[in-house]
DNA sequence: GTCGTTGCAAAAAATTTGCAGAAAC
DNA sequence: GTTTCTGCAAATTTTTTGCAACGAC
């Protein structure tokens, strides 16, 4: 049983064969991925799955921190498989690997000086790099 | 004739009422605005003017520079006017108050650290706080 | 057996496109 | 007068909802 699987019992859901499809190609893809993606490869582990439950599971999935949205600048529909807590992410605009990394180190440091000068209180932050991966670059 | 007026012109656009009135719009406010709310302020200025006219301007004034998009954690469909080319936005997650700021001073050696470790080029980046404003706050 | 979960069809949102008429320049 | 731009209607695309049947426990 995986992570993802773990947590979900846990957390008191049922560990059906629908959610265990669409964790398994999350947890096997190190893209990030469009829910319609998702439905197509997760027919391959259970073939009756619908789409409606993609869009379900990975509310679920990302409400429970096991998924992260993705947000491009042009087109934030995709969802990656996350594996700290609030993470970040670094993914290539062109063939959608997606690399995950933790927090800038003086995020904090940012945080507390915006909250002075602002008044805001802080409560989360959205940080993703794009990029060409090696495999993408020129040459 | 404001910023945004100028620089259409300088980029060879037409300056159309319709332009206007949205960059206008965007201007005035101090919020983030979803592209249905731009449309029925917007026709306070122009009162024929069409959704699809808001869409298209958008997607202009964003490539322009003028305007970025907003990337909440639920919900990437806003857009504020911008005035430091690429910048960064501190929102309100009650009332979509959104204060500009200027990148973290760290993110350049971020960025060097991570191409180094991961082989990618990165191009461009996406950060965004969220919290409560002032006048949002329990007291 | 109970109750959460699913798939379907259908609805609702959000966004884009084709095109004839309007308006910048 | 030309050429870009606009609004409309309609098409697409994306996401959500209602509900009877199903399946996990």
């Amino acid at each position: 049983m995986n992570d993802i699987e773990k947590g979900l019992r846990q957390a008191g859901y049922r560990l059906t064969q629908p959610r265990q499809a669409v964790a398994r190609v999350l947890t096997e893809s190190g893209d990030w991925l469009r829910p319609e993606t998702i439905h197509q490869r997760a027919r391959d582990f259970y073939p009756s799955l619908g789409l409606v439950t993609v869009y379900r599971t990975l509310s679920l999935l990302t409400e429970l921190g096991y998924v992260s949205r993705i947000h491009h600048e042009d087109g934030c529909h995709g969802y990656v498989r996350s594996r700290q807590g609030h993470s970040h992410h670094l993914v290539c605009s062109r063939c959608q690997q997606a690399v995950e990394f933790p927090g800038v180190e003086d995020m904090e440091e940012l945080i507390g000086r915006l909250e002075q000068r602002t008044g805001f209180v802080v409560q989360d932050h959205v940080l993703e790099l794009s990029g060409l991966c090696p495999s993408c670059q020129p040459s």
